[in-house]
RNA sequence: GCCCCCAUCGUCUAGUGGCCUAGGACGACGGCCCUUCAAGCCGUAGACAGGGGUUCGAGUCCCCUUGGGGGCACCA
């Protein structure tokens, strides 16, 4: 009888929250919700020196971009409260007491500096850095004597100096570690509050956690994490340690690698859907072909035995393949809708606001499918919207191409586009197709000059469409307005 | 230095002893389409780290080497 399936995203408040952590949530999110079982949402803010202000709502946002809701957490509370570690200190400090009692910690009284200073000295000897065990053996009546003196201890787990610790890791296997190469480490800092190893061991069990999902760089401390499981006589949830996520360097993901952080992502013009896919797809795969999933999908197929035991290397080209996709599958109403902030903070003030959204419908289809970043909206559209465009002179003159028959083409265009009383695409082909004949020039050249005159721009939809969504007003003036750039070159 | 983990194309991966002359995707390159750019379609190059075993047979199992990563705080 296997108990309910209950994780948690557990991450600590001392920054935003970045790709590799979120990545962690994703799994056990989908693990939860595959499982029919909770996601719980638990703040790690054990570390009094290193929070930081405005992370807990950093943390909030970049689930909800993601979408990864949460069954319990410090915010909708639950039944396992409070959520916040800081808040359950009693817990944690009971706990000690009780380990000391039982004679599996003790109380230590060495200072940081002679701590330093001993694992200067060991690794200049190289041998492993430990703890010493000078307070191990301390005698009751030592012990009290520190007391006196009035200083201050941490208490420290006591590893038992033979014997093996292992574990059955759902990704890594059977996992083992000799006792006597662990350390005694610190359960309770001297102020009081418990290190990640206590408070971790002590919560996931009251909260009846029933699967650790986490980052493999807790392996080599989860000997601690059972040890203390044994000692509390708790029951020890099962380990699932995930392949870490790494730079091009192959090395831990980190600021170093340029933008870590999910939520510069979501600035940079991701969707959440794509960046789910494609961080899914780093350490878990379904089968040998299967790319896109969405949510219900992955929901449906996820599975800890499906999660590969090698890092994955962030590679941001894929991410933007899938961003890509993503795009080009949204509806146009469904793109408006996630590109009218952008285009509402980056268009010209000069434009109209709010912004044309009928408009908007005729313009999206054109560019749709060349979105790769939702960002990239406003340098796609805005010559729509702008009246006046800047031409570039080189650009004006295209390949195979010089002023005079640049002039000469613009000149032979206008009167044509002037004459046509339907300004739609079948219109406009109708006569400038053959105009390309007429002037002994290859369409491409034609059409070329007329993009960058009525565009202002080299890389545009196709010609005829763009300007029968610019309407004739428009693109006559703008060819107007090249004409003139061309004439006053010389 | 010690401990742990890992090892298939540049990258993400499929592969759980014969179905592998190793499959897919991104990227790269070439082509088609074509008014540019995209998208789409077609195609090409590209990997089992090395060495020993085990086996009739090894990418798949074992060992060693090498390489990479992670951990070794009163941080998580």
């Amino acid at each position: 009888m296997s108990r309910p399936v209950r994780v948690r995203f557990a991450p600590s408040p001392t920054g935003i929250p970045h790709i590799g952590n979120m990545r962690t949530a994703l799994f056990n999110w989908l693990f939860a919700r595959h499982s029919d079982g909770k996601f719980i949402l638990r703040i790690e803010d054990t570390d009094q020196t290193r929070k930081v202000e405005g992370a807990i709502e950093k943390i909030y946002e970049s689930l909800g971009w993601l979408g990864l809701e949460w069954d319990e957490g410090p915010d909708v509370g639950g039944d396992s409260g409070p959520y916040m570690q800081s808040e359950r200190l009693d817990y944690y400090q009971s706990a000690a007491k009780r380990l000391v009692e039982q004679g599996d910690a003790y109380h230590c009284y060495c200072s940081s500096e002679r701590l330093a200073e001993m694992r200067a000295e060991q690794s200049k000897r190289k041998e492993p850095p430990r703890y010493d065990r000078t307070c191990r053996e301390l005698t009751a009546g030592q012990r009290a004597q520190k007391e006196a003196e009035g200083l201050a201890s941490v208490v420290r787990y006591k590893i038992p100096f033979e014997g093996i610790t292992s574990f059955d890791d759902e990704v890594y296997g059977y996992v083992e570690f000799q006792n006597a190469l662990l350390d005694d480490y610190v359960i309770l800092k001297s102020d009081g509050f418990p290190t990640y190893h206590l408070a971790n061991v002590v919560d996931d069990h009251m909260m009846q956690i029933s699967h650790v999902i986490r980052a493999d760089e807790w392996l080599s401390s989860t000997p601690k994490h059972v040890l203390l499981y044994k000692a509390l006589e708790y029951n020890s949830p099962k380990y699932a340690h995930m392949p870490m996520t790494f730079g091009k360097d192959k090395a831990k993901l980190s600021k170093r690698h340029g933008a870590t952080a999910l939520l510069d992502y979501k600035d940079m013009g991701y969707l959440p859907e794509a960046m789910i896919n494609f961080l899914v797809l780093l350490g878990w795969s379904l089968d040998d072909k299967t790319e896109i999933f969405s949510r219900d999908d992955l929901i449906q197929h996820f599975s800890l035995d499906r999660i590969s035991k090698t890092g994955a290397v962030f590679n941001a080209e894929k991410l933007n393949w899938f961003n890509g996709y993503y795009i080009r599958q949204l509806t146009t109403d469904e793109l408006i809708e996630r590109v009218m902030p952008l285009l509402d903070a980056q268009l010209p003030a000069d434009v109209k606001r709010p912004i044309d959204t009928e408009y908007l419908k005729e313009i999206i289809p054109l560019i749709h499918e060349r979105l790769k970043l939702l960002t990239e909206i406003t340098e796609f559209v805005s010559f729509f919207f702008v009246d006046d465009i800047e031409h570039k002179a080189d650009e004006l003159i295209g390949k195979k191409m010089t002023q005079d028959s640049s002039i000469a083409v613009l000149e032979a265009s206008l009167p044509k586009l002037e004459s046509l009383a339907k300004f739609d695409t079948e219109s406009l082909e109708q006569v400038l197709r053959p105009l390309a004949e007429e002037l002994g020039l290859k369409t491409g050249q034609l059409f070329g000059t007329l993009r960058v005159a009525t565009t202002g721009k080299t890389v545009a939809p196709p010609l005829f469409q763009t300007m029968e969504v610019l309407g004739q007003d428009k693109c006559l003036k703008r060819i107007g307005l090249a004409l003139e750039k061309l004439k006053g070159m010389d």
